[in-house]
DNA sequence: GTCGATATGTAGGTTGGCTACATGTCGTCT
DNA sequence: AGACGACATGTAGCCAACCTACATATCGAC
């Protein structure tokens, strides 16, 4: 998968995986591995800057913690958040369309 | 839409519509706003650039015409561009999955 | 003779995902 | 003891591509 491709369609998948419960980033790296099987491996640099982007956009609070000796920043969803996934889930449906009422991708 | 949204998917949509006739650019920009129910309304400054930089790449070839008194450029498939548009569909076909495996679009 | 549709193009800004680097803890294996 | 891999967070700087705004020109209709 093309680095590219992934550009604007990053923050409502961060926020997807937390919708339900909160998690810190390397979780959220791990989620979103799995949930993708095992395609979406997101560099550090990717995800780190994307959570205090979003953070810094209110979309999503975090929370220092210690866990074995291990600190953990722990993000929530908030309710702007909450909204900001909902509106992103719509606007994927309507992307899709987009591009595959042009790409065709079932035609030879 | 968001602009961002579009990144990495716009050169396969190009390919696409000129897969089975040549267009010309503001042929294939009424072509793309009319496969995507009006939804993809491209800036001219994005669709020429693009068809610049995908014809440099050697996934598309151009030709000079006039019709009636107009200078138009025209834009077939080659087929290196061919294989580019079979690549594209089979990685939007891996991004679909990857984007509703994370986002699960279809709950609330 | 003005305006909208047709037609093509460039300059420059923005932005977000990437590479590469930096730091530190913990458990396991040898 | 110490080396290594998994766990955990972060920054600096690069770059591609999509955008806004501007520039130019023809044609038909009003």
């Amino acid at each position: 998968m093309k680095a590219d491709a992934l550009r604007g369609h990053l923050d409502p998948m961060i926020l997807a995986v937390v919708e339900h419960e909160p998690l810190h980033g390397y979780a959220i790296m791990e989620a979103l591995l799995e949930r993708s099987g095992g395609e979406l491996d997101l560099p550090t640099g990717t995800l780190y800057p994307a959570l205090r982007r979003l953070e810094r956009a209110g979309y999503l609070a975090s929370e220092w913690s210690t866990v074995s000796g291990r600190k953990r920043r722990t993000y929530q969803l908030t309710s702007a958040g909450q909204k900001m996934l909902a509106t992103g889930k719509e606007e994927w449906v309507t992307f899709r369309a987009v591009v595959e009422g042009v790409l065709r991708p079932g035609q030879a």
